[in-house]
DNA sequence: CTCCAAACGAAAGTTTACTGTCACTTCGCG
DNA sequence: CGCGAAGTGACAGTAAACTTTCGTTTGGAG
């Protein structure tokens, strides 16, 4: 007895879902070749399908950058986190995540340069990750073994730091990560 | 007796002279206040004159922009170091580059972008700053305030992470460039 | 003061990307 | 296996920015 105003919600025709999973991989590879501001046409043509398909499927540039970002923290940066939290050494763990975390967004900085650009970080999804990194850090903080004037925020800060040294040479960045490291250490005095 | 392919360079009328200034000052607002993307057309709007003056005197995007970034390295940067290689201390004399450098180059993010975008940033550029900070950081390392195994480049990175934070909050970057100074700072052991 | 080369702005042509329309095709239920 | 809804691509209209053309204006030398 469904109401006209709450339609079942229709699971996608098998092209249709096809296509929907061949727009997302095409926009992440395009994103990162041509650059944030890449044409949803390319998008498109990458894909495989005309950009009236590509139109239909996602509202515009906003909700397509939203779907790719959310499509890459749900695979990449969630389960990086998770494997962390099971990590036993505190230390261990909050370096492990910082070091996976350069390493993945240092090999998207074109969906993460769109998806600053779009809006796309609501705060929702920053929580989603910003609440497990405070985790680990009031782990490290508790264990004495991390400054304990450190912010979940600053954690943030330490990985965009990092990342922006890839853009000058993307094998540099552990240096610079130790470097930061470094810094984030309890001071032995 | 000039050969007619070593013809006299005519200084530019008043008129053109005044617009070439205004756009220059123009593209370096446009840029801060519209993002590195800005139209061309927006600039000249602003400089007060038609896109076809700004087209002429500049041969597109790459040339404005180049122009302009040359305009701020030699008005800003050069004489934030001919300062600083005035100062007697090499560690203060060091850290004030610094602060300055991340000081001035946040306030010109939009110019700054773009530049690298069109690939402003020609290594003779490049090496009209990197040369006398060299040589503040040989200062410094000589002295033993700073750590032997930091590179002229690494304080270009340094910047570059200093400047990224305040992307974030324009005020917080003090912070964590003293993190980085810190790190950069030769060890007491 | 006169004149012309330099410089200017208005306007139009070109390109590129965005977005909507429509007739045709295809999926998958019955 | 036939039919209707869902999906699709070709195409075209729109918008924005880039770039050039051309007739007019103006600076400044003689």
């Amino acid at each position: 007895m469904s109401a006209p105003s709450d339609p079942v919600i229709r699971p996608l025709r098998a092209d249709a879902a096809r296509n929907h999973a061949a727009i997302l991989a095409a926009a992440r590879a395009a994103l990162e070749a041509d650059g944030p501001d890449v044409a949803l046409e390319e998008v498109a043509r990458r894909a495989g399908v005309a950009p009236s398909t590509l139109y239909r499927r996602f509202a515009g540039r906003d909700d397509l950058v939203t779907a790719v970002l959310e499509d890459y923290v749900a695979e990449s940066v969630e389960p990086l986190l998770a494997r962390a939290a099971a990590v036993e050494d505190p230390w261990a763990a909050l370096t492990g995540v910082l070091e996976g975390l350069v390493d993945g967004v240092t090999r998207h900085r074109g969906l993460l340069a769109a998806a600053k650009a779009v809006g796309a970080f609501t705060p929702e999804l920053a929580d989603r990750t910003l609440a497990p990194l405070g985790d680990l850090l009031r782990r490290g903080q508790a264990a004495g073994v991390v400054r304990g004037d450190l912010e979940p925020e600053d954690l943030f800060v330490v990985v965009q730091m990092a990342v922006v040294t890839a853009e000058r040479d993307a094998r540099r960045w552990p240096r610079y990560l130790n470097l930061l490291l470094d810094g984030m250490a309890a001071r032995p005095g």
